[in-house]
DNA sequence: AATGAATGAGGATTCATTCAT
DNA sequence: TATGAATGAATCCTCATTCAT
């Protein structure tokens, strides 16, 4: 015979602790992102969330299980935001994908400076948390180019090619923001960048001598 | 000077310092490319390296000496690269800065994958050894840009974004060797890569609809 | 006292109380049996009584005071069996003796496999909960030869070690149980044994040359 | 082509190592007996061996090692010590052997209290490093009273039991001593339990009827 | 110049204990 | 009373660096 709370009770525990979790997230987000992840130490990290250094491991077993609940986190945030995009049918949606993804790291700078810095090293990371999510993405340019190529639409250009063309023009751009060296993008610079981006993949930067 | 063989002496003696600090720096560079800077011990560098671990700071102040030296290294070997490079005449000069670009990628590998790890959290060695050079291509593609865009053969494109277009796409292909999840170009496969850029660059993926 | 059933509710409450302390008492004991005292955690003990950590302080101030709690225990428990016995009056009651003391160790293996333990190392415990003890039983058996040796029974032995020696076989036979390598004795095992190591004592193994 | 002195000066620098990590052991042999393994802190042992803490990570791996060394230490003194005794051929042969043994015990007091006390909860040190050793003392007396039961010498006592009482006897005796509650023996003494110990189990205490 | 040895300054992690509810 | 949460004080161990030879 449980009290008729329980259940409530019980939930309002567990908000409580991934709050915690959340802001020992953050905090451990912060500091990755300053220093890395090997410098970083778990009293940086304390502090930085204020808590007792040994109040971390009520809510994780081990720092590395910090950094890989920042990549698991980040990676879910992306499965949100693209899981509707199935198939690129326009320009316009093509422009999206890249709107889309700006938009995370906008939000989640930290978060995804931290995880590539990591990635580079680590290869857990980079396998499960970075590049299964870019492979997503990828995919679905290399599907737009090929199908594009095949209706004529588009010079017989290696799809792969393509697709990495257009990762690697935002990679350009993303990445200074990343390193913290740019100011993040306001919706509008999103928007003409990623427009730019796509113009550039179509056309190039040649005027037409016709047309 | 006492004798008149003082200074060969000297120089053999500097050749022969000059000598050691290669290898260690070639040790050096294996290690961090193996586990990143943080991670590697200086005891790993002198087993690389085969000699005692203390020997390490007779060429060396610390273990952070050593990645400033590698990163200086790499630096004067860009630079080697790039200084004829004035300015660029015409498309193929082009192609052949990235071609160039992607040489010392190739020949430097785990030099660079240190490089960029460390870059990403460092400021100095950011700033100093990668931003610089970086920058100096940079400069040459916007100005090949801003020169066509002012005599009408490209669209009114800026400059800059154009610029990091080409660094990114190039970026979005050299990475992935980088990383070790591609095994490095071929001549052949680089000239390959380099005309595509440029391509993709000037025209874009699109068939024209007249010419 | 307000109310007439204070005392009986107090002494309710006791009980409860008691029974807890009891209930964590040979939780403790099961883990400190596997593991040791040092090696057990709080945690453990508290996870065996399936209790939360910070209860066990409501009824024993400290980790070591659950040891001590043990040993106090294991004390009254031998006290009570051992009291009767004041003095040896013939061969049956040193068997009796010796059967009652492999009781004890076969009813509490894993409270005495702690003690002894603990013993080993920690003089408070080894002082006033082990010695002490066995003082007792060292005392009775000593007892008992020096009264045969003026009779001229015994040969003229030295009582402390003759009763060091039954001991000391006693010793030989219980530990392998205590230690957890073999099975605890049933009931006529153990009269056998005691038997054994009395005919040992008195006659040795040797055929006698007539009788 | 190497220095003729080579082979010596490796030899000089194998034993300088070799007689530090002896001191280490000793050290760490008196901490242990002194508080017990787990209690004991590397702090602890490296200041009685007065040296760094870290120092003592350059001559074993971990506490664990050094509690391994111990037992090993031990043991290989044991077995030097036991390795002639092939048979006992006689009375006197098994006197000689229970001196030999409380010879171990006497000369590596600490060693030998802490490995006992390791060995009470620790099943690898158990195992390999006690067990072992003891299984070979029971099995000279075992073989001893065997030969004499089927000659007729002994009455038919359990070879098992008889052995076990031996070692129990002994163990009365010695376990003091270990313990640091009696001092050790005399060479007179030591000799004297020997033969007392032999005397009760070939004759008992009683006073032959006969003779 | 080369190095084996030594170590101080941490670093991640554990744990007995306290405290607020 | 019971307990989840929090933590200070260790603990074992690592590593860049120094030093004596």
């Amino acid at each position: 015979m449980q009290n008729p709370d329980d259940n409530q009770i019980a939930s309002r525990r567990d908000r409580r602790i991934q709050r915690k979790r959340q802001e020992i997230l953050a905090a451990a987000t912060r500091i990755f992102a300053q220093k890395g992840y090997a410098a970083a130490t778990t009293k940086d990290i304390a502090n930085e969330a204020d808590i007792g250094e040994s109040t971390l491991y009520s809510y994780f077993a081990s720092k590395r299980d910090i950094l890989i609940a920042i990549a698991k986190e980040t990676g879910e945030v992306f499965d949100r935001k693209f899981q509707e995009a199935r198939g690129l049918e326009n320009r316009a949606a093509l422009v999206e994908l890249l709107e889309n993804a700006m938009d995370i790291f906008t939000e989640r700078l930290d978060f995804t400076r931290t995880l590539v810095a990591e990635a580079w090293i680590d290869d857990e990371i980079f396998e499960n948390y970075v590049m299964l999510r870019l492979k997503t993405i990828e995919l679905l340019i290399e599907a737009f180019i090929t199908d594009r190529v095949s209706s004529g639409v588009f010079r017989p250009v290696e799809p792969g090619l393509g697709a990495r063309a257009v990762m690697g023009m935002f990679a350009g751009i993303v990445i200074p923001v990343l390193r913290g060296n740019e100011a993040p993008f306001t919706p509008e610079k999103r928007h003409q960048i990623a427009q730019d981006v796509v113009d550039v993949l179509l056309d190039g930067v040649r005027v037409r001598h016709s047309d």
